[in-house]
DNA sequence: TGAATTTCTTGAAGCAGTTCAAGTTTTTTA
DNA sequence: TAAAAAACTTGAACTGCTTCAAGAAATTCA
């Protein structure tokens, strides 16, 4: 539900009553069923989607015709292609559901618009944008200095019930590695 | 010096010139000799660096002990590490200048005074950090989908300049190869 | 529920890129 | 400008992971 969202944002800044309602009365939850696809290669992406229920993933076909991984977003997350966001250039990327969710669907006018009515709004965005490069930075760093098994260990005792909910091939290919050898590591077979 | 930043800035939002004023007030320019630390593994990051002269990277120190450059930051790119800003936790990461620069160091108490002063400021820095978040996107599936050569190639053509402003130990890294298959791939010998 | 589809497993062969070591070239510094 | 240090080159041996193929298990959906 809306409130999913405004818990999120009260956590980085304060909202009063009458924001609130502005913030409500711009912004609808929708529920999308598991894999569907929120942005295909090729669209220009100009709206921002908050997972409050669920998870989605962005991922591209690789030159050899498989799907790859490149982020996963759960509840409380946002997903986006940032990048054809604010250069409005044709993305690079699937963004798809991997589960049956609710998702709140932020267009960019409605986003500016909301932005110039709760200036306080860009704050909150400022934040979570820079702790997602940060996070970034630091998935780059487990990409390159473990192994596929130490990757996979790590990621397994992060998100330890996080696993359980996407197939193997799609949390391998996030990882950097085969399906096949998941399957090996997974059976100790390394 | 100080127009570099704030060139930077107007281009994503209007400044007024008291907000200039403010600003220029609260800035200062330092020159760093190349190979100095801005920051090191194990210290909190509470500062931001904006190059508007030279070169510095990012870096870690890999488990074999050498080192892995994560990312450069040239002329009107921000570096820091945001997880250790924001979090208040030790930094994974080093940055260091390459070359001798011209860094504008942003302290978070300045900051965050200078946001209070001027709002806009965080519409500037919001753009900004999207911006590069998609940029790490990007990175992330250049790293997945091709081949070292491949790599090498596409950056030289992105950045034909910068190629040579580097040492081949850190392009090398930051392509997620070995120093010495740059050499290889550089002579054809592949 | 049963058929169709998707996902997972396993082993064998192969290879893209690493590691090591030693020599050469370039850059830095006293 | 000479000596020291850093960066680059080259080849040989090696390896972590991929690819392929084919069967088994699990999930989806009519």
């Amino acid at each position: 539900m809306f409130t999913a969202l405004l818990n999120h944002i009260q956590k980085f800044i304060t909202l009063d009553s009458e924001e609130i309602d502005i913030l409500e009365s711009r912004i609808s939850l929708s529920k999308v069923k598991k894999k569907e696809h929120l942005l295909k290669e090729g669209q220009v992406c100009n709206t921002m989607y908050f997972v409050t229920k669920g998870c989605a993933r962005q991922y591209i076909i690789n030159p050899r015709g498989t799907e790859q991984t490149l982020q996963f977003a759960i509840e409380n997350w946002w997903i986006t292609d940032y990048l054809s966001y604010h250069n409005n250039t044709p993305s690079h990327f699937y963004i798809q559901t991997v589960e049956n969710c609710e998702i709140i669907a932020l267009e960019k006018n409605t986003l500016e618009s909301l932005l110039i009515q709760i200036p306080k709004l860009e704050r909150y965005f400022r934040i979570v944008s820079q702790k997602s490069f940060g996070a970034a930075q630091m998935r780059i760093k487990f990409l390159f200095t473990m192994s596929a098994e130490e990757r996979y260990n790590h990621f397994k005792n992060q998100q330890p019930d996080f696993v359980q909910r996407v197939t193997q091939y799609m949390l391998a290919s996030y990882l950097d590695f085969s399906a096949e050898f998941m399957s090996k590591i997974r059976s100790g077979k390394i």
